[in-house]
RNA sequence: GGGCGCGUGGCUUAGCUUGGAUAGAGCAUCGGGUUCCUAACCCGACGGUCGGGGGUUCAAAUCCCCCCGCGCCCGCCA
């Protein structure tokens, strides 16, 4: 029987143990045959997915020619240099042109079960490089609550965030607020007025303002019909655009910033319900406090392509960048004098370059252009960084487009959530009359907000999602309750084993079963898919790998009994806590909430 | 018009970074499973010219070119 004793930690991937020895065999192998292989060529070329009777597969069609032989027999000869095989090899097979390799059952559960128990809550996770990195997301202008279709950003943002951290890499995640734009100097022009004294067409859509409202609804109610009331209105146009000039000149009305905080306390309120909280707010106007903005200005006239307009305006010619542009130049200081949001975003970039080793901005694919514009002024003032960008589409709505607050089209993150929330209450009050109402409104809450956090992470960032509401309350089939329930499962396997916690003896040779060895493998591809998701930002592949881990899960269930086994009894609670961690570290990652019971 | 992205069974989608074996799931439909550890589960069936065409390659959903359709952007707004 292994133990699990907390020495000296393996490392964080159980394939970096597995994987080398099978590596050096296939090495041989090749040399036997004569034919020079590069260890990095094979090991890049070797396919680990697994499947139907292998672990490691080798497609040998790219060598068949040097070695003067078809495929089919290239594979045969060098899977009789394998043989025989011996541990960890099980067995060494060849199948119309490829070398199928599969590992010793026994040493996939030792090495899986072993890193998992030794690691414990650390499995999933690296120790901390000291590069940095720096994530923007959200930012969306505190003009009101969130609809649902601008939190899909936020949910990319805060998963990355959580995985690099997993992998290692200390991040931070900033929120960067507009308050110097005319959306923030809208909100304060209608506020700095009573209600009663508002224009009619104004108070007629938003005609209640109730105190106890939420800040970000209260206030923010009135904004779609200040937007439209402005369009027809030239001197309240005026009035917006001197708050503007006000909080460029860093004299801003009273209680400007404070009626924008009180905004976005409320929005982030909403996002702290889906798991996502920020570390820093970056406020726009500090940049031209700091002097940082004006330092940017003075490098962009002195940069190659700068020139100045008839009427004053700074402009950088940007013929060279080819931007999708009917005009190749870019403003970056208007003729007034005042700055841009693009110049501004510049300073801001600067201010994270100086700071983080890695800066990423999560973005909507409508500010692609604002990205490449961004990227040619720094190029244009010699600075050779420039942001990582993760783009993702933006949700469209039945009725086409996106969702849009103006047209009627927009759905409140807060009432989607109260409406999946309410809904999960249902669902377990069907099936659980032993818990207190304060129980199951904890299960629900969880439930119902990961299930909405869930169906939007699930997609590919760059696929259009169109947001239908009995999709995203769906608790069916690839949804968050249905990664609970494997983990409430677990969990209660555990409890009733009275097992909750390590050290768990098991003996490898016990793990044997088809769908044990297929839950080895699964646990241990966590941290290969936690790496790989730090690296390419798809975030949306680990919602797929806790989806899969946890139908696995299922399955081994529904195969093999547990609690009642006879001597595998031990190795398969063993099993299940491993499975339980793996999956618990996944859920966490993605933001959805690991539950005991449901 | 220019640029970027998307197009995979009835619906929603994975796989595309790094080409490789029979394209993998969920929903819906149909048929099974609970004297046993949570049935929000499991097993099975049905269903695919991977938008169209061409090219590269031993091999293309994946790489290249053209076309079609859809979305987004092209402001001294943010």
């Amino acid at each position: 029987m292994n133990s699990s004793s907390p020495s000296s930690r393996p490392p964080p991937d159980p394939w970096s143990r597995l994987a080398p020895p099978l590596v050096d065999r296939l090495l041989e192998a090749f040399r036997a045959e004569s034919l020079p292989v590069e260890r990095p060529v094979l090991e890049s070329a070797l396919d680990r997915t697994g499947g139907e009777g292998w672990d490691l597969a080798l497609a040998v069609h790219r060598w068949a020619r040097t070695a003067g032989r078809t495929p089919p027999r290239l594979a045969e000869d060098l899977v009789a240099r394998l043989r025989p095989v011996a541990p960890p090899l099980r067995s060494a097979d060849a199948a119309h042109g490829y070398v199928n390799l599969t590992l010793e059952p026994a040493t996939v559960a030792r090495e899986t079960l072993e890193t998992v128990f030794q690691r414990w809550e650390r499995y999933g996770h690296w120790e901390p490089s000291s590069a940095n990195a720096c994530v923007e997301h959200t930012s969306a202008n505190p003009t009101g609550a969130f609809h649902v279709g601008r939190v899909r950003n936020a949910i990319i943002g805060d998963t990355l965030v959580r995985v690099l951290r997993a992998r290692g890499i200390p991040a931070v995640t900033q929120y960067y607020v507009d308050d110097m734009g005319r959306q923030a100097a809208m909100i304060t022009w209608i506020w700095s007025r009573s209600p009663e004294s508002w224009p009619p067409e104004i108070r007629a859509e938003a005609p209640t303002v109730d105190p106890a409202e939420k800040a970000d609804r209260r206030l923010g109610r009135p904004y779609p019909a200040v937007s439209e009331y402005l369009k027809s209105h030239p001197e309240a146009q005026a009035e917006v655009a001197a708050i503007v000039q006000e909080v460029e000149r860093g004299h801003p009305p009273p209680d400007h910033r404070a009626r924008i905080s009180e905004i976005l306390d409320g929005m982030l309120a909403s996002l702290a319900r889906i798991g996502i909280r920020f570390d820093e707010r970056v406020w726009e106007s500090s940049l031209l406090e700091s002097g940082a903005v004006g330092a940017v200005i003075d490098r962009l006239l002195k940069a190659p392509h700068a020139r100045v307009e008839a009427n004053g305006a700074a402009a950088i010619d940007a013929t060279g960048y080819r931007l999708p542009k009917e005009e190749a130049k870019i403003i970056v200081r208007r003729a007034d004098g005042t700055s841009l949001y693009v110049t501004r975003d510049v300073a801001y970039h600067l201010s994270k370059f100086a700071r983080f080793e890695r800066v990423i901005d999560v973005l909507g694919q409508d500010h692609r252009l604002h990205a490449q514009t961004l990227d040619a002024l720094l190029a244009e003032i010699g600075e050779p960084r420039r942001a990582e960008y993760v783009i993702y589409q933006d949700l469209t709505v039945p009725e086409g487009g996106r969702m849009s607050t103006r047209r009627g089209t927009g759905v409140w993150l807060d009432d989607l959530l109260d409406e999946a929330v309410r809904r999960a209450r249902e669902e377990v009050r069907k099936r659980r009359d032993d818990l207190s109402d304060a129980e199951i409104g904890g299960i629900a809450e969880a439930v119902g907000t990961s299930a909405v956090r869930y169906h939007i992470l699930r997609v590919a960032p760059e696929k259009a999602v169109l947001f239908r509401w009995e999709e995203a309350l769906s608790f069916e089939g690839r949804a968050a309750p249905f990664l609970q329930y494997a983990h409430a499962r677990a969990a209660s396997l555990l409890r009733k084993a009275g097992r909750e916690e390590p050290p768990y003896p098991y003996d490898p040779a016990q793990l044997v079963h088809p769908e044990e060895q297929a839950l080895l493998r699964r646990i241990l591809a966590l941290p290969g898919r936690v790496e790989y998701v730090a690296r390419t930002s798809h975030v949306h592949a680990l919602a797929g790998y806790a989806h899969d881990l946890a139908d696995q899960f299922n399955r081994f269930y529904h195969a093999v009994p547990v609690l009642t086994a006879g001597p595998e009894r031990e190795s398969r609670i063993a099993l299940v806590a491993a499975a339980r961690r793996a999956l618990e570290t996944a859920l966490e990652l993605i933001g959805v909430t690991p539950l005991g019971t449901m």
